[in-house]
DNA sequence: AACGTTCACCCGAACGTTCGCATTCATAAT
DNA sequence: ATTATGAATGCGAACGTTCGGGTGAACGTT
């Protein structure tokens, strides 16, 4: 492996000393153009880039931005990764930052992972996601006056920097289509109350509803796991209400929920889109490829991450940015199901 | 924030010289057990964690692996980095090190990317993944003798650390079970020869194939690109071949084409898994939720991740790892469509 | 001729570690 | 009593930067 060029040996070349070259390349040097000059050239000929680590050092900051992430189970999907991951990447690299993914954990122990963190000096700052109520990590941080983005929300009465997706408009936008394509009798298949995001998403239902003056009635919303298994289940005793009670449009908090619901149609030789109409919520990549294509509402996922490095970066910087809670708005993406 | 101890305010409290404190933190030290004991509850009651970056500094070493990936296009799928990414993230931090992720770019600046990180000291080692034929990061990183391992193979004259799994193996499986279900007119939708996973896949047919005594017509081989829409088309005109001519199966070399050919034998009326059988290749998320569930090839990417990086953590460390070229056998997942 | 300014550059110190060698002190061997 | 031995610890230096202050020469001003 070849050997790394550090400064002295560019100031040697240039004739200077080393710390004139430091100064010459942070710009921060009364020099003459000719020294200056023979520092570039220096430089070029022996490809000499500063060393990250010691400039860490000197700096005490380590220009890393920790990130962890659930794992999904074998069986499950995380479209979202990529796309959350590439953008914050790019981000952070534009103001000479990297990421720092570690391994998620836990309970408590998960708080034990940020602080070691911390206190090795590792990160500069997190964004955390997966949050939810009373997360341990948002108290945590908080405390420690640790720079930190949540994608998501919390508990109301805590006061975070956060980038979140409006789950409401998302449900809103999905109901008030259903309405207007004249549907009367509109059900939802939910999730646990213990869902802050799903909480968020049904609450865009039961507005929507309300606005559009139809009846809202308990055994239309189904409250579960995100599951394949659970829409499927859901939906089955939705479908087989009376016909004067039942739905005739499904609305879900996710894709996974969403395609369950679509088999239970099937099974019940009801034609989706037509019979039954179905929306979903994520647009994960394959929904597209269902039969039918699946109706769905998009989360604009690059943008957000763009958005939590950029308002870590500022907080690193110690500034209060310039937006410090940013809510951005889903899309309906209309397919055959709806 | 909350300030940083330092091994010096250990060493006051403790009463020792600090550098006695960072040996017996190394356990390097000859020390009586009460000082040990001393230092140890210093370092406990302080909350003392060795500062990362100063580490590093002294060590000449990152402790970082440097990683990035091809973003998918807004409407394609990886489902294949959060398992990718967390078994490396493990494997890593079990080994004290990070991984750095970092922008992909294309062409020649692709390799800037690495360079960079290479020459400020950012990273110790490389896993690169989305291999193909002339790969110029591998003669690069060859050139420089840097350490990584590849996660795919590339062109045969080249000796560098691989982990990959078997695709020849993974069509053999596919094709094996058609043979034993007894289909004799068994279809290939591939991709072009420019890939040499896509090549690696094929010749898994062609293998099969042969072994099985079948016919390999020509026109039971459609390449093009990894699809829904090829995938569609390539299935399409698989399918409205003339009866003696049109196969019974067919064999995709992913789950996007093979969704694909599931919609053509739809459109024309055919029933995948009675009419015709569709094995795909991946196993995405969603195949299982498909109608009918695809039956797949499943990749051990956990497997694959973990070994990479032990692998590379063998090569940083200057050894001969045991294992320099590691191939994993994928496994054939029956459901409905084959 | 003495003095102040400015320019162009040098130099010491520090960031938090680790490492090799030096030093001190007690104990045992001569 | 002197010397060798070993255990327990201290000390200086170094890793590659950045930063603030210092310094000598050239120049202009009175």
């Amino acid at each position: 492996m070849t050997h790394k060029i550090t400064i002295k040996e560019v100031a040697v070349r240039a004739g200077v000393s080393y710390q004139t070259v430091s100064k010459v390349l942070n710009g921060q040097a009364q020099v003459s153009k000719e020294t200056k000059q023979r520092i570039m050239d220096a430089v070029r000929e022996l490809g000499y880039r500063p060393n990250q680590i010691a400039r860490n050092m000197r700096a005490k900051r380590s220009h890393m931005i920790g990130y962890s992430w659930i794992p999904t189970a074998p069986n499950q999907v995380n479209h979202i990764l990529d796309q959350f991951l590439s953008s914050m990447v790019l981000e952070a690299e534009a103001a000479g930052y990297h990421l720092l993914p570690f391994p998620f954990r836990e309970g408590q122990a998960q708080v034990d992972g940020y602080r070691e963190l911390i206190n090795t000096g590792r990160v500069d700052g997190f964004v955390i996601s997966s949050v939810n109520y009373n997360d341990p990590r948002i108290t945590f941080l908080l405390e420690q006056n640790f720079p930190f983005v949540a994608f998501g929300r919390s508990n109301a009465e805590l006061d975070f920097p956060y980038v979140d997706i409006d789950g409401v408009a998302g449900l809103c936008q999905a109901v008030e289509y259903l309405i207007s394509r004249e549907h009367c009798r509109i059900a939802a298949i939910a999730w646990p109350d213990a869902s802050r995001v799903g909480n968020e998403r049904l609450r865009g239902y039961l507005d929507a509803m309300q606005a559009g003056g139809l009846d809202i009635r308990p055994e239309w919303i189904e409250r579960g796991e995100g599951t394949f298994a659970f829409g499927r289940e859901a939906a089955s005793r939705l479908l087989r209400l009376s016909p004067s009670e039942r739905p005739t449009a499904i609305v879900a908090l996710n894709d996974t929920q969403a395609i369950g619901a679509l088999h239970a149609a099937r099974e019940l030789g009801l034609e989706a889109g037509r019979d039954i109409s179905i929306i979903g919520f994520d647009d994960a990549p394959m929904s597209q490829y269902l039969f039918p294509p699946m109706t769905t509402v998009r989360q604009p996922i690059r943008e957000a991450g763009r958005t939590c490095v950029e308002i870590l970066l500022a907080l690193m910087k110690g500034n209060q940015p310039l937006k410090r809670n940013v809510l951005l708005q889903p899309e309906l993406i209309l397919r055959d199901s709806a």
